[in-house]
DNA sequence: AAATCCAATGTAAGCGCTTACATGACAATT
DNA sequence: AATTGTCATGTAAGCGCTTACATTGGATTT
């Protein structure tokens, strides 16, 4: 049955189309990429041909013919993280209105894949590339420069950086809560955070607290700090950790709210209340953190509106290759009740 | 200053290494690709050149002249879902192992995006594709074979589909916890669903219900039924929605652990206690499970086992093109306190 | 020493598309 | 009627790479 099937065991190309439709190659080209410029009636028989043979343009050959992909790449630390799968939820649907597709990788918080991955991201062609924090060694920024890709880095704001960024001010953020757990009369601090090394978020937050300590007359001895990975057990080990120490803190200030679950679940097995015993906070301010028991005191993050601002602005740098300011992202304190004054 | 910038105005290519080695531009696409088949002197060379030029293969170019991109894609409903995410991870994981970049893109749930995605993955000559839930449109797999791209879907089983899946029994599994809800005194039952339609998960956990309450002689009518999307607050709002009818059930079912999550807050901020007033039981068996309070009864998924096995099946697939065999992956019942007795 | 073989390298033809430029047809202008 | 301009379409040269096939020269065999 061979009857209806010009099938000739390989997928249709342009040159297909074009024969069957009786007109040039570049005329298919043409009504595939600006229609308008042909005219009804051959547009017409390209479009029959296209449906007939099924012919879906090999995107693979289009990039290399326009040095164009309509593709922005983003890296990310992990998918397993809401905080950054929201963010670029809303990124994805930005970029989706200009018909731009993204390309996503995750780098496991490594910057040896990270940068892989930048490398692979950009002889793919990506047009444009979202970073997360701008720690990173300045070759990349450089062989990006080089390679003519626009950068934009979020969830940091630094308007000083050598690219634009769209992001909140980890630094104020964390001072800002810091300040508040002070005034409550907290004096043993302690805090559960990823390691800050090459890590701009996790270090600017931990600045922030010591430069709230250092105003309230605190000296810095008295964080201790526990670093972990991204988890709810992981919160809930480091809280154990913390709890061995000599002197025992009277708040768990953590680096994110799943960490903070995670602590406030372990201390709750351990037999502590929360807040009686301990006080916890975390960051972001997810789902999560609002259903939690004892709810959770932390920082507002709205990354939804710092992901699309992020499309927005590499659409900007692509399209018009003029440079773009930083956004700032205002982040506010939420207070509920796994704070207490001490 | 020009003195060490071989930079001409663009990005090196094949050819200026090449040039650069003195050799053919053969010669370096061997080096590259298959070094072994290239003499250890000339490979230094070449290398040599590569590093001095900071040259990057053009992956357009080389999908184009090789038919083959080493990349496979997948389709996901969400990235906001902690279960796809996890799932995902574990499959980019071994994906990578055997040097294979993941492509992702995420349907939002609706099925005519997901058919467009699917068409970009392939023109952007994705090796091979992972798809979630067997149900859609029998077209798109014709295209697929036609286009002779392999397909594995996951997060369901059935031996007897046309393409190869790796995943669980979401009937059984649901069944299961239907039983045990039974077995435990609940005759007035309730469920918080997403909506069935086109989502062979959800469907099948519907009919797993079903079953276990004909088995058990209750009529169906003792079901009701809401409809939700994913989200702890969709969650809450379902629950009031449920509390609103003429009876009101005893125990609610929830088609994930997130919805569940959201019912015991909604439930528990109403001045219901759970489970005394009402059970609520979910699926996926996810971390915030555990730290519920209380913790939530629910069915276990291995999810970063399944995105493995899919990952293999893929690869296989695409290596030796010899067809799969579906792959069951056990679910088990996870019995906590959210759960009891009527 | 001639014949044979083989591993290393080179040559060049595409892969499927875009696009600058050329062509031709027809309408508007003179 | 000749000229000019405009617009739709065709021609063909790449884009940067891979790979089948041709070539080379040294090692091995006879």
């Amino acid at each position: 049955m061979t009857t209806d099937d010009n099938n000739m065991g390989r997928t249709p190309t342009l040159a297909d189309v074009a024969g069957l439709a009786g007109v040039s190659t570049a005329t298919v080209s043409r009504c595939l990429n600006s229609p308008d410029q042909v005219v009804e009636r051959t547009r017409k028989k390209v479009e029959d041909a296209v449906l007939e043979l099924g012919y879906a343009p090999n995107f693979n050959a289009r990039a290399l013919a326009a040095k164009r992909t309509n593709t922005i790449g983003a890296i990310i630390p992990t998918m397993e993280n809401a905080i950054f799968a929201r963010g670029l939820q809303s990124f994805q649907e930005e970029l989706g209105c200009s018909g731009v597709t993204l390309l996503v990788a995750s780098s496991s918080y490594r910057t040896d894949l990270e940068e892989e991955q930048i490398r692979t991201l950009v002889s793919r062609g990506a047009d444009g590339i979202l970073l997360i924090g701008l720690h990173r060694d300045p070759k990349i920024y450089e062989f990006l420069k080089r390679q003519n890709v626009p950068v934009v880095v979020a969830w940091v704001f630094d308007p000083n950086a050598k690219v634009p960024t769209v992001g909140f001010d980890n630094f104020s953020a964390m001072k800002a809560l810091a300040d508040r757990v002070i005034s409550m009369g907290h004096r043993r601090l302690s805090t559960i955070t990823a390691s800050p090394l090459g890590n701009d978020r996790a270090s600017e937050r931990l600045r922030g607290i010591y430069a709230s300590m250092m105003e309230a007359g605190i000296p810095k001895t008295e964080l201790s700090i526990v670093e972990a990975e991204y988890g709810i057990d992981e919160g809930g080990a480091a809280l154990e950790q913390l709890l061995c120490q000599r002197i025992r803190p009277s708040v768990v200030m953590c680096g994110n709210d799943v960490l903070a679950v995670g602590a406030i679940a372990k201390a709750q097995e351990l037999g502590l209340s929360v807040p009686n015993d301990i006080s916890v906070t975390g960051f972001d301010d997810i789902e999560i953190a609002k259903i939690s028991s004892p709810a959770l005191t932390t920082v507002h993050v709205p990354h939804r509106r710092m992901g699309k601002e992020a499309a927005k602005m590499l659409i900007n740098l692509v399209n018009a290759a003029k440079t773009q300011n930083s956004i700032l992202i205002e982040t506010s304190l939420v207070v509920r009740a796994s704070l207490s004054r001490v």
